[in-house]
DNA sequence: TGAAATGTTGGGGCG
DNA sequence: ACGCCCCAACATTTC
């Protein structure tokens, strides 16, 4: 064909990008299509730090196009009525995209499909999300089964460069892309491939053969932190499995391969839950657990908004939800504490949780997040048992010692001690002085007894009454 | 990728 | 030397 269209969706980025390349086999000429559909942009699902970090992506993806002659065309409106229209200026024949898993982005793809030539390829997850399935046919609801049956395909084709150059796009009208809001995240996270790239190597480099050991460390810098290039695909979810396959083929000892293995399971949990809600899209919306559909919730608008701007009084919870939102990201354990704090310390249904994560994260990915929300709270495949109730405290003395982490997001806390960085409410009054923090006006007293939540979301959870 | 409650064991103080 | 008790340390069960 002549002209193609390149939808853009989640996947800005030139390398290994299927969708592109198959545009580029197809036609002679290929237009960049990025298209701002207001239904999403008013979703409660989206916030202004990952849509500062879209554009931002954007911007960078341009400006990369157009060292090749190419160039973005940005459109707003009704995604069918844009590309309807884009069709008939452009005169292009195809639509080539990657495919996007979530429930919203499939039912408008198959609405498209049906008056456009819309073609769709894998790219989002290293494996295409409906692939996976048990023997008999039926997806897999357990993540173990998943992942080994996952580990035992043979490998995915080695990722794609980059095309060499790209063809020059007609004269087109084109939004200019949106300005960074004026009070921009404070976030490390600097938007594109390039950058990405950076990222994974330095990770592959220094980071991924101690991942086994620090990844649960919120102090320290042992994760890759790649997540939320994976989530607008300026990193394909292939190329980290490259980088990290080759990692493994140059571990030295048990504990490097351990290191890679445990890299790999975290990008497997991404493919296991794209699948869940591929294959049951009501999660997003219902417990997984059908008989932990009826819990008793409470309506506690004072704990949420104590819970979202983290002054709860337990100090890993409130630098956990500072680092949030002040930064775009949060730790995987933070996340595993902060929505444990929210669910079972607070008893506030788990779907504020999803949807304020969903708002504040870079990462926010409805399929992941749904997955950890559902998983923390007991409701969801593979869950954690819902009597698994993790204690503010002690996570905080485990997975930062020595209260660095705490220190670092809640400056309130800065002098307190090590010994009670994680529960500053049984500072001595002489400490509390010395140290300038006063609990109860510095810095809040907790706003719930941890031993007592624990009793109360019991039995709220067994389908008990309880008080408050 | 939990923590609390409960049970068991064994060393040591002490009459 | 012995039995008793306390309790830390560890193991198991329970939520």
């Amino acid at each position: 064909m002549k002209t193609a269209l390149w939808w853009i969706r989640r996947d800005l980025r030139l390398s290994d990008n299927q969708a592109l390349a198959e545009a580029l086999r197809q036609a002679g000429t290929v237009i960049p299509v990025f298209l701002l559909d207001p239904k999403l942009l008013a979703s409660d699902y989206v916030g202004p730090a990952r849509l500062a970090f879209l554009f931002d992506g954007l911007r960078t993806l341009d400006s990369k196009l157009r060292e090749q002659g190419s160039r973005l065309i940005l459109r707003e409106g009704d995604p069918l009525e844009v590309l309807t229209t884009l069709c008939l200026e452009s005169q292009a024949e195809g639509i080539f995209a990657e495919e996007d898993y979530s429930p919203y982005a499939r039912q408008r793809d198959q609405k498209i499909a049906l008056t456009l030539p819309l073609h769709l390829l894998p790219g989002i997850t290293v494996f295409p999300a409906q692939m996976l399935t048990k023997a008999n046919g039926e997806p897999y609801t357990v993540f173990t089964p998943f992942s080994r049956m996952w580990r035992s395909l043979p490998a995915s084709g080695r990722p794609l460069p980059a095309p060499e150059r790209l063809p020059v796009v007609p004269e087109l009208p084109s939004l200019e892309i949106p300005g960074t809001p004026n009070q921009p995240l404070d976030h490390s996270f600097k938007a594109g491939e390039e950058q990405a790239q950076k990222r994974l190597n330095d990770f592959i480099d220094n980071g991924i053969f101690e991942y086994a050991m620090l990844r649960n460390r919120m102090d320290l810098e042992g994760t890759s932190q790649l997540s939320s290039y994976l989530r607008l695909g300026m990193l394909s979810a292939r190329q980290a499995f490259w980088a990290a396959r080759q990692a493994s083929d140059s571990a030295k000892t048990s504990k490097e391969r351990e290191g890679v293995e445990t890299w790999l399971t975290e990008l497997i949990w991404r493919e296991f839950y794209t699948s869940i809600l591929y294959y049951f899209p009501f999660v997003r919306g219902t417990a997984f657990k059908a008989d932990l559909r009826s819990i008793h919730w409470r309506d506690d608008p004072d704990g949420l908004a104590a819970w979202q701007t983290g002054k709860t009084g337990y100090p890993v919870v409130d630098a956990a939800m500072r680092q949030l939102n002040t930064s775009g990201w949060m730790h995987n354990r933070a996340r595993m504490i902060t929505a444990s704090f929210l669910t079972k310390d607070l008893l506030i249904d788990w779907r504020e949780g999803e949807r304020y994560f969903m708002q504040r994260l870079l990462d926010g990915d409805p399929a992941s997040n749904n997955g950890g929300w559902q998983w923390t709270a007991g409701t969801g495949t593979d869950a954690a048992p819902y009597f698994r109730v993790f204690n503010p405290i002690l996570q905080g003395q485990k997975f930062d010692p020595l209260g660095n982490y705490v220190r670092r997001w809640v400056p309130e806390l800065e002098k307190v001690p090590a010994n009670y960085i994680h529960s500053p409410w049984i500072m001595p009054i002489e400490t509390q002085k010395q140290v300038g923090c006063l609990v109860g006006r510095d810095y809040p007293t907790p706003i719930v007894d941890h031993a007592m939540a624990r009793k109360r979301v019991l039995l709220a959870y067994g389908g008990r009454p309880y008080d408050v």
